[in-house]
DNA sequence: ATTAGCACTCTCTTATTGAGAGTGCTAATA
DNA sequence: TATTAGCACTCTCAATAAGAGAGTGCTAAT
């Protein structure tokens, strides 16, 4: 794993440094000349040649200076880089912005999407707090007009998911207030195996009724379940690598198309155990459409109870080091108070 | 007004029609032959001064062909379009996209985003409906965890406003109920300003709760309330305008900045009265962001009770024939959809 | 093991050129 | 008088060439 020389490995996290804010092709003269390296170029050259031959950087033609490779970016993240830490200001500030937003979920939300947009200069990407495990807590049923009536799900973790029905008939007030109770009676406290895997006998109404309910718990167990709030989209399009049109509609597509987002994260974050920041770089071979994009992701929450998914997405070409330490931040920010808020919960 | 010659009428037509489909600066030459009119391409030059000098037309530079102005296309818009349908087969299957969508407003509001992106070819973007007149129908208090309390507000529609609260300390169930039934028995039936005129002697409880209705209903007010339903972004960025990243840029910020859309359709659908299409072209001098976009809007519902916003927004080159069309026929359906599902309003 | 030196390669910029399209004007024509 | 043919002129675009610059890989000397 650790096949690098001390030099090799000095020179390969000057090279990507220089790249990630230059966006230019690095070269050896420049590279002793800007960073007064005590070699000569030659020798670095050298150095670039093992380098490249062990995968870690390539040319994007002969005579031209070096540009990392996936692999390249891998190792820099891996064993390169170093901890870092968000400077002690930025944290305060940060912090102080989620004070004010007081117990608003949503504007947790959009406020920890904003952050991450501009700490990292990427596009950023949150969900909403949800439980793991589903389980019904309360039911209302609220006639608003006519047939039709607000169905209100109370699930695990206070938890809400509203639903508009109509029904076949008009049914009074009391009639669902009474096919409330019963069921409230009857599901509290029950995850969606086991309300589905209960065989109940219940009229046509209650039987309609628990059917609603499960499809509301099945689709709250999802992970993008809610809405998905994002920022920085624009910012992240004036980066250099964005010019060519094609790439920008790329990175929208990523951003727009839910079912591609949640193959991502229901692949990454959600099936690894590993807690912490996880670093997807340039699709690792399983995302054609990632090639040229990183994610750094986190969950979020008190695990198994509440959690949701952080994270940004970003050229290839990403400051790492201050994008990681700002996910790594606003993930725990955020695992605090949702902690805080639910901590009433068992 | 109508200051044109019936040919200098039809040499614009021509000219507007075939810069929609080419984006290609539009000569005299060209038009004679690919037309086959039967005047010299010299005569129709003399035109095309004409309506250069009139400010219909203008040329990106000495002696390249002639491209529309914003003057141009509005011309085009009003007076030489014609009344245009979508085809019969279209229409049909529109519908019955709508009819398998079921009685679910989100689905039909995303639906009709991927309808008007897919037959415009541009980005669409619909407000779900709602109020005009905020009515308080009925609150709903429901206890879910500790001091955390779901605040579930029925307004006039039918329409769901849901919150959730954190109270000072612990509040029995009971307790909310006994609120509950009391400002649901004084409240029902007023709508925003009576409520906030009303001088209640209320206890601290109710009158927090009584202040925190008036936010949701003064927010279920704005248009924008609830969420923006969009589609076709990705279609749009790849029209040949937007191969300057700019361009990209720009559009981008139009849709995801919700001030600036708020503003744009409060001035536009909202301040006229015209009912029906209207069509925006080139910010018409007081977007500058507009400058090279045209927008298609229209409300749809019912007028005083629920209503909505749909459009499209798309490049100021754009087949207006079609999409106003589009943006029609789908706002009538949606108007339809809507009426009969709150039909049972009064 | 390192480095100086060098020939070579490739890109990028700039200039030049010619083709092509289109214009506006003038004078002839119907 | 309205139309048209003709023409000089302008401007863009594509192709070509040339030179600068940056960087490389190799070899031989240190």
């Amino acid at each position: 794993m650790n096949d690098l020389t001390e030099r090799q490995r000095m020179i390969l996290a000057l090279i990507i440094r220089d790249y990630i804010d230059s966006a230019q092709p690095v070269g050896s003269k420049r590279l002793v000349d800007t960073y007064g390296l005590k070699v000569s170029s030659a020798t670095v050259r050298n150095e670039m040649l093992a380098l490249s031959d062990l995968g870690y950087l390539r040319q994007p033609h002969t005579s031209a200076g070096r540009v990392p490779t996936e692999e390249g970016y891998r190792y820099f993240v891996g064993q390169l880089m170093g901890h870092t830490e968000l400077p002690v200001e930025t944290r305060r500030t940060i912090v102080h912005q989620f004070y004010q937003a007081g117990m608003d979920v949503d504007r947790w939300m959009r406020l920890a999407a904003s952050v991450l947009a501009h700490q990292s200069q990427a596009a950023s990407l949150v969900t909403a707090p949800h439980s793991d495990r589903v389980v019904f807590k309360h039911l209302e049923l609220i006639s608003t007009l006519g047939r039709q009536v607000l169905m209100v799900l109370v699930l695990s973790g206070g938890e809400v998911s509203q639903q508009m029905l109509t029904l076949a008939e008009p049914v009074s007030q009391d009639r669902l207030s009474e096919a409330t109770q019963a069921l409230n009676a009857l599901l509290s406290g029950l995850d969606t195996e086991s309300i589905s895997s209960l065989s109940l006998k219940l009229d046509a109404l209650e039987g309609d009724i628990v059917r609603l309910v499960l499809d509301d718990m099945r689709r709250a167990g999802k992970v993008l379940a809610g809405e998905v709030y994002r920022d920085g989209l624009t910012r992240v399009l004036s980066e250099p690598e964005f010019e060519e049109a094609d790439f920008a509609r790329n990175a929208l597509r990523i951003f727009e198309e839910r079912p591609l987002l949640e193959d991502l994260l229901n692949r990454t974050v959600l099936s690894s155990d590993v807690s912490g920041v996880q670093v997807v770089i340039g699709g690792e071979g399983t995302w054609e459409e990632l090639r040229n994009f990183s994610m750094v992701l986190s969950r979020y929450g008190s695990p198994g109870i509440m959690t949701g998914t952080l994270g940004v997405l970003g050229p290839i070409r990403m400051p790492y080091g201050r994008t990681i330490s700002t996910v790594r931040f606003v993930a725990s920010l955020l695992s605090e108070l949702v902690e805080d808020k639910f901590s009433e919960q068992i």
